[in-house]
DNA sequence: CAGTGGTCTAGACCACAGG
DNA sequence: CTGTGGTCTAGACCACTGG
């Protein structure tokens, strides 16, 4: 019997998930630990941990103390989308990047927004409106809201040239966040600041970032027609 | 000088973090090498390569040999989307799960299936076209084509209780994908199926998958006006 | 209570890429 | 050529949780 050996952890888990895909270990199945498979394996405990622990990240396996491990039953597709600055987006298609702010003020937001960055309802917030370009035509329409108390430094700022996009992912560091993608019908104001027909279906980022309890920054993206935002699986 | 110390990476992360956070480490800095940091941590290397391994994959850090560790300039937002199956999605949701397959057909698919699946342009696919349903309301639209090639089990499936969204998961494993986010204006034909006004912006998921060389179904999902898929950053 | 995964350690060697 | 991260090892202890 001649036993190859893994001598390190991808190609352990290339050899797990050829056993899963081969449906030897089927899915819902338990499939030896990590002991077993280190001896089975020829290597280290450590190793096999950090494969199973990888293919667990992936969603392929569902690990459990004393329960095992099993071969997930319902494989989630985990879809990791990077979202980086819209410059650097337009720059990796090759295409020229270009932006023009459309609107900056201090204004009391709409209830919607005071209530979603948890504002007091009366307290004005800086208001940006801008729009960024791709070899000179529209590519995405930025309606953002910022929280003034937590970025006061914002308020110097004219974001004229350098969109607030990418000067708050420089300045204003935040703890964490919500992100949300949907489709929505162009209003007439936004189908004549993307240059579209009214009504069209546009894709839409909603991001909400907080530093601690405190809003930083609520912003939509609405991107033209035919937009889409691809990964791979 | 009172040093606290380290005992998990879970704690070291959280230190690295701090450090970004208050701007001790501003981005584009070079940060000590992953020794120098175990010994001002009290732990050992390994520790600190999985706090710091862990930070890089969620786009906090920039590590490269020889070069070492800097604070990313540009953080890259990671937002990981779990796309299970749809029934599972709607439960989860706290409504009732329903299902109605529309059509069902062996059919020479349009050249940009073909194209795309990368199938003879005469050899006929079979062809679903099924509703998900959520509270006996339509959820999902699901047009989807499969490779009879890959998967020919299929042909004697009816999917008429049971959808090939959770069927295929169970019965055709891939070993890569693609998947792609975008908003379309409903077709009347659509607009029927999902009980929505003609040309309503719809969020649509197409995806693609692979069994090596071969592909095993191209779908697209189309889902009703106000739908929107979340997660957090 | 006992079995499983989760983690830490100290030391070692290796692969890569910067200078 | 050399410093950095990447990984492996053997052994140990711990934390959680199923039965």
């Amino acid at each position: 019997m001649n036993r190859p050996s893994f001598r390190n952890w991808q190609s352990v888990q290339e050899e797990v998930r050829r056993r899963i895909h081969a449906r030897e270990w089927k899915p819902g199945d338990l499939i030896p630990n990590e002991s077993e498979l280190a001896q089975e394996f020829g290597c280290a405990r450590t190793t096999v941990n950090r494969a199973l622990r990888s293919l667990a990240e992936s969603g392929v396996l569902d690990r459990r103390r004393k329960a095992g491990t099993r071969v997930a039953a319902q494989p989630v597709a985990k879809a990791t989308l990077d979202i980086s600055v819209i410059r650097i987006e337009v720059e990796e298609r090759g295409q020229k990047y270009g932006y023009q702010r459309i609107e900056r003020d201090a204004a009391v937001p709409p209830l919607a927004i005071s209530g979603a960055m948890k504002t007091s309802a009366q307290r004005p917030l800086l208001h940006i409106r801008a729009l960024h370009l791709a070899d000179d035509a529209p590519y995405a329409f930025e309606d953002r809201w910022i929280n003034p108390d937590v970025v006061p430094d914002a308020m110097q700022e004219p974001f004229d040239s350098v969109s607030a996009n990418e000067w708050l992912l420089r300045h204003a560091p935040y703890t964490h966040g919500e992100i949300a993608f949907s489709a929505t019908s162009a209003t007439p104001d936004e189908a004549a600041i993307l240059g579209c027909p009214a009504s069209s279906a546009l894709f839409a980022i909603d991001r909400l970032t907080w530093d601690g309890a405190a809003s930083v920054t609520k912003v939509r993206l609405l991107f033209g027609p035919g937009h889409q935002l691809r990964t791979v699986l």
